[in-house]
DNA sequence: AATATTCAAGTTGTATACAATCCTTAATCA
DNA sequence: TGATTAAGGATTGTATACAACTTGAATATT
């Protein structure tokens, strides 16, 4: 979640990177990630690979099986739920402690989030829509003042990300832009128990759009990654 | 948090060791955690130290600064009241879950475990004590049938003994019995706020305790694992 | 034909060698 | 005397070799 942290690093190098195309749903969740392809395709060790995907697997976003190797995590039905409420509940604490609040500076770089948004969308570039409406949701962490709550917060909203990336065929990826206007607003004026309804309506709203058919699951690493094959 | 996980593997077992030690106080904040003296003292290479340390560093209760090492985290003054009210908020959510929910065998547990705890502390077993204290929170976090929450809870739970550890220098490690005895019953009768609300006024109990002085830093790895130097 | 078994290929798990980095101490210089 | 630099030791970072394990296919068996 700390995208800064390791940035440098040959490790932070393919953390991020994987973390940027699981996120916008270039790679399904159920995708084999195997650490000598990654280690090809980075052009480094399986050694780095190995804490790269050790990090993922700690966020949540990726689960490594003991002699089976790592996977982008998969999420049973039954669990969709539980993520969700973990969500609503931090992230509410979140925007409460936010809620009128805002520095003018704040205020405006959330608009022009959302506007940014909407405008991937809306010429049809969904993986940089997807993205930018998750960085919506960290930027409401991040300016919340409590490091451990915000480390959490994005954690859930990685990983509830990863449940719509399997559940919601729609090419929304389960924000709606309006909502999130909606968000900045109450968030300017509005008082902490009304902002964080709205988020809980919000992200109510996105779980109640899940449809929880089967569909199957094929990626090309190399692919995917933008790598020729030599 | 996930003791169960990797119990059998060679890292789960350096896991635990570590993280009892830590949770236990007899690694203070500070302690210097080499990844050769622990290969040494557990009988296996650096590459299970390193991933088990990487573990424990995510979990936030060793932290690791490239090229630097590990160390039992520490943690400064301002920071405290941060990680307190994220686990304010994430240990009430999960006794609101639990609150007049209680199967017979949960309550009976329980019960069981505050005497456990306080008979300890009564026989002068601090070491023990606290780590019952903080078992009592754990379970708590268990039977709320939320795994992320239960996860995140337990996180902040160890983080915050972390915390007492190094500003607490009372023997009680920051939990009377008094207080658990009471939570329970909420948990047994009450309604979810009320259960809640006995959950904050514990932690902030404890938060309040703390003492915010110098105290030095000295530990012998060797001698703190009960390894004969050889 | 259906089931068991064996073997081979591929992948992960672990140990270790070597490189890069940091910290301490001692020597040098102003 | 004080600050600066240099060298040495110790520690972490990375790559790689080998071991252990899993899986799937081909063969053998009932």
């Amino acid at each position: 979640m700390e995208k800064s942290k390791g940035s440098k690093s040959q490790e932070g190098i393919v953390y991020e990177r994987l973390f940027d195309v699981i996120i916008e749903q270039k790679l399904q969740p159920g995708a084999r990630l195997t650490e000598i392809s990654l280690a090809d395709i980075f052009a480094v060790s399986r050694t780095v690979v190995r804490r790269a995907l050790l990090r993922l697997s700690y966020e949540g976003v990726v689960d490594i099986k003991p002699n089976i190797g790592a996977i982008v995590t998969t999420t049973e039905p039954e669990d969709v739920p539980q993520y969700f409420e973990a969500r609503r509940i931090i992230e509410g604490a979140l925007i409460r402690r936010v809620a009128g609040k805002l520095t003018t500076y704040q205020e405006e770089t959330l608009n022009a989030m959302v506007r940014e948004e909407n405008r991937y969308f809306l010429s049809g570039n969904r993986a940089r829509g997807l993205r930018k409406s998750i960085d919506f949701h960290f930027y409401i962490a991040d300016i919340a003042n409590n490091k451990p709550l915000a480390e959490m917060g994005k954690k859930m909203i990685a990983r509830t990300s990863l449940i719509v990336a399997q559940y919601n065929l729609s090419g929304s990826g389960g924000c709606a832009c309006v909502d999130h206007s909606a968000l900045v607003d109450v968030m300017v004026k509005g008082p902490g128990d009304q902002a964080e309804k709205l988020m809980y309506e919000h992200l109510q709203h996105i779980e109640d759009n899940l449809y929880f058919g089967k569909q199957n699951i094929e990626t090309d690493l190399y692919r995917i990654l933008e790598v020729d094959r030599s």
